[in-house]
DNA sequence: TCTTTTCCTGACCGTATGGTCAGCTAGAAG
DNA sequence: CTTCTAGCTGACCATACGGTCAGGAAAAGA
């Protein structure tokens, strides 16, 4: 009680606001995309003026970078639970259930993510030529290494990278086509049979089980 | 020759402006989402004044509607080479080809479309409680026919038809991204090699061959 | 306490957008 | 040829948008 009425101090204000406006953000342009989201519909979702949100961010598109930006970084760190496996099965089973994860728990992140490559990437090209490319054919050796090592079918890596990311990212994209042929939102024993349809289809696909 | 310069006739000029309008519209409807998209982008994209747009589309929001829906009705009439398929491996594996096909010819509606239902579905919602809600019901009784007569195994059918979306619409849709790590665009063999990689962990996935 | 720096915001501005309309041009009909 | 109607468009309008700014409030520092 006395810590919610406490004066907030300089850089607790700052980060506060901030992280409120960046999750006003991720919202309003996942629900209208870059062009349809407005600085005022942003800082009502916040709560604060909207001359508020150009102290804290220059630019409408520099909010949009962030935002982004923040998106990749959540997604990196996901993507290490696919190192470090013995095997396909755990380390891409691993991988799936984060993704998976990432979809039910960040679906507008996913939804801005997907939008922005969906029109070219205007802002974050160079993620997608550095840091995504890197860890892209990083990976793909460490498939083919599986398949070399006789543990999984020999599958383009590329391809199966490409699945992975179709398959998982779909249930945050879609959500809505899919909570509407599903009568509502999907329960968490339905999320849980999406992760293992996920699961299963792909690892008997990939010939690992 | 002649029939370059001769006089349009009153319908021809009603079809060509509208078939004009439509493929600039898709175009632009993808690269900057309905949002972003200016009427008076598509009228220089079309080569048309924009009033004239006007003129055929009372407003962006009936003309945008125009585009969605003529997606939609390519993807429905793709959508029966599943049909009077003796099993999975032909009946799955026509419709994974057929879509993926549509991905190469027609990557711009496919945007439109995914941009449409990740917003909530604003001018389609109809659409995706009535056509594609029976359609999605049918194919699912299809293969749980299949899986009753022991021609695959025993996955869920709403999500087998999730994962078949999300991985053909992905190189539609992620294009850009896929072009990117590529290092340009898919050549004819690529994709070759994309479609085989698609049905062959898909009908592996479903124990179908 | 006094000064400095950060935080905050109502009011404002130039621009671009979707949409309108009066009036023109040119096929079609008679 | 005359009339009618569909096709066409430059100029215009109201609105909404991203962004600015002067000046006030309040926390931090001396």
């Amino acid at each position: 009680m006395s810590d919610a009425l406490r004066p907030l101090r300089r850089n607790e204000i700052r980060q506060q606001n901030e992280a409120l406006i960046l999750q006003a953000a991720e919202k309003v342009f996942a629900e209208a995309g870059f062009g349809g989201a407005t600085m005022q519909l942003i800082a009502d979702v916040a709560g604060l003026p909207k001359a508020n949100l150009h102290y804290y961010f220059a630019t409408k598109e520099e909010l949009y970078r962030k935002v982004v930006s923040n998106i990749f970084d959540i997604w990196l760190h996901a993507a290490e639970s696919m190192d470090n496996a013995p095997g396909p099965v755990e380390g891409i089973g691993a991988y799936i259930d984060a993704k998976m994860e990432i979809s039910r728990r960040h679906p507008d992140g996913s939804k801005v993510w997907a939008s922005e490559v969906m029109h070219g990437a205007p802002v974050i090209q160079d993620y997608l030529e550095t840091t995504l490319r890197e860890w892209t054919t990083g990976r793909a050796a460490l498939i083919q290494g599986w398949i070399d090592a006789g543990q999984m079918a020999a599958v383009n890596p590329d391809h199966l990278l490409y699945m992975l990311w179709a398959a998982t990212q779909h249930y945050a994209d879609f959500g809505h086509q899919i909570e509407t042929l599903n009568g509502g939102p999907l329960s968490d024993v339905q999320w849980r049979e999406a992760k293992d349809s996920v699961k299963t289809m792909i690892l008997r696909g990939i010939g690992a089980v």
